[in-house]
RNA sequence: CGGGGCGUAGCUCAGCCUGGUAGAGCACCUGCUUUGGGAGCAGGGGGUCCUCAGUUCGAAUCUGGGCGCCCCGACCA
């Protein structure tokens, strides 16, 4: 992409609304624009990072053998007084009539729904287990939404919810996401900690929160260092296989959030207990029949009788996810996207437009790393080099290449990672070499 | 939902106290000069001063109602 075709409107200046520093830099970088208190829109850059933070989510869902679906954002009421959350959930609930006086609510969650489908086509035994998840946009009408997207009314989630004949099942499927999560958190760039959570009146151990480690946490956390030392379960590991010993091997270290910590029955000594600030990204609970029984989400086992469903609910905040990472990684000149994220890898500088020798280089340059199939974003505005830096520092590709007309006068460019280091020299082979060497990876 | 603050140009803000008909910097447009860290000069465009009502000869400014947004607390992915 061009910088000066890209719809990409960035701030010198701080809107005053802006508190934290994710918040800052996503208007700053031009990512997203408030529409109302708690709602945004999302523009190109912004929207490119969700998109790749969709995906992921996507691929480490479907590698653990959940299937996509998408469910609307609108459900009818009538669902919800079934499992009796209708009048539960409280002023949080977007609560909506349609013309014809029908009542209508703009979806928190999806359990009602999900359950629904469920009573209706699934009868038997032989059809588990089942999980299926979306990504769709929630609301809550939080009474105070703050920090941006970190805790917006409108926000982007992948929820999804498992369907198993008996407990034993049930657990396998949740200790299938257990280590979904890891991974998808992991390739992230993030460091997430599984923390007990409390699983409210349903009891049980069977219910984490996916905490990520930032001094903007909203949340005092606490956990063994080893947790932060623990290495990510390989990549070879079956799903189908007994996955007992891999979540409790990361159960087994202490971890707790400020509710559930209490300092004087704390087990880990004070060398090896890890104080700060979490950001919770994802949740994964274990919740029996809560909706089944009185949904009617009921099938017939081999024995012939009929049991409810075994139900678990799994979510990740996918649009909080942004400002996260952005929390846990940036500098005062801007964010620094990990890899894996990062709305282009590679920024071309232009220090020279309408210069020959510039344009002509980076031209080349641009072609050939969109040919060897590596995101680029290349800045050939007619702006100062101090402009365009900036532009570029704040946001925040992980890699930016400038090419000027005194190194070219020697056929070098320069080559900078956004996250510190020296600026390397190159010639335009060793660049292109470079280049070709990153798309192979 | 309690407490506090704010609403003037795209952004940051001044003007309000003490009423007299709209400002600055940045951004934007035109031209010239510039070009390795947010340039210079000249010219130009842009505002229902959140909204409604009231006071007044006259309201961005004073008074009242409403709306919106932000912050602190209680609550949440």
């Amino acid at each position: 992409m061009r910088r000066s075709e890209l719809f990409l409107p960035t701030l010198r200046e701080t809107p005053a609304e802006a508190q934290i520093v994710s918040h800052r830099l996503m208007l700053r970088a031009g990512m997203v624009r408030q529409a109302s208190a708690g709602i945004y829109s999302w523009l190109p850059l912004g929207m490119r990072v969700l998109r790749r933070l969709e995906q992921i989510v996507r691929e480490e869902q479907d590698a653990s053998g959940a299937q996509e679906i998408l469910m609307p954002t609108i459900q009818p009421a009538d669902l919800w007084r079934k499992s009796g959350r209708y009048d539960d959930y409280g002023k949080e609930m977007l609560r909506i009539t349609d013309r014809h006086d029908r009542e209508l609510l703009y979806g928190p969650t999806n359990e009602e729904l999900i359950t629904d489908i469920l009573a209706a086509d699934v009868s038997s035994y032989r059809d588990l287990p089942l999980n299926l998840y979306h990504i769709q946009w929630k609301f809550r009408d939080e009474v105070r939404p703050r920090f941006g997207v970190m805790r917006g009314r409108e926000f982007l989630m992948k929820d999804n919810y498992s369907f198993d004949l008996d407990f034993a099942g049930a657990r396998h499927s949740y200790n299938k996401m257990f280590i979904a999560y890891l991974r998808t958190f992991k390739r992230m760039g993030l460091q997430a900690i599984p923390m007990r959570a409390d699983t409210g009146p349903i009891g049980g151990d069977l219910s984490h929160e996916f905490v990520v480690l930032a001094d903007t946490g909203e949340s005092a956390v606490f956990c063994d260092k080893a947790l932060l030392e623990m290495k990510m379960p390989s990549a070879e590991l079956d799903y189908d296989s007994d996955l007992q010993p891999v979540v409790d091997q990361w159960t087994s270290h202490y971890a707790a959030t400020d509710e559930l910590h209490v300092p004087e029955k704390c087990p880990v000594d004070e060398g090896r207990l890890v104080q700060g600030r979490g950001i919770e990204v994802g949740q994964i609970f274990y919740f029996g029949t809560k909706y089944s029984e009185p949904m009617g989400a009921v099938v017939q086992g081999p024995d012939g009788n009929r049991v409810a469903l075994e139900m678990g609910s799994y979510g990740i905040g996918v649009s909080r996810l942004v400002g996260t990472i952005i929390e846990a990684s940036h500098d005062d000149k801007g964010i620094i996207w990990p890899e894996a994220v990062a709305p282009y890898l590679i920024g071309v500088v232009n220090l020279k437009s309408g210069d020959g020798d510039c344009d002509r280089a980076c031209n080349d340059l641009y072609g050939f790393i969109q040919r060897a199939g590596l995101s680029v974003l290349y800045d050939d505005r007619d702006e100062r080099a101090g402009a365009k830096f900036a532009d570029m520092e704040l946001i925040g590709l992980p890699w930016r290449i400038t090419v000027g007309p005194r190194g070219l006068k020697n056929g070098k460019v320069e080559l900078q990672a956004r996250a510190g280091g020296e600026a390397q020299e190159m010639s335009l082979d060793e660049i292109r070499n470079w280049v070709t060497a990153k798309a192979g990876v």
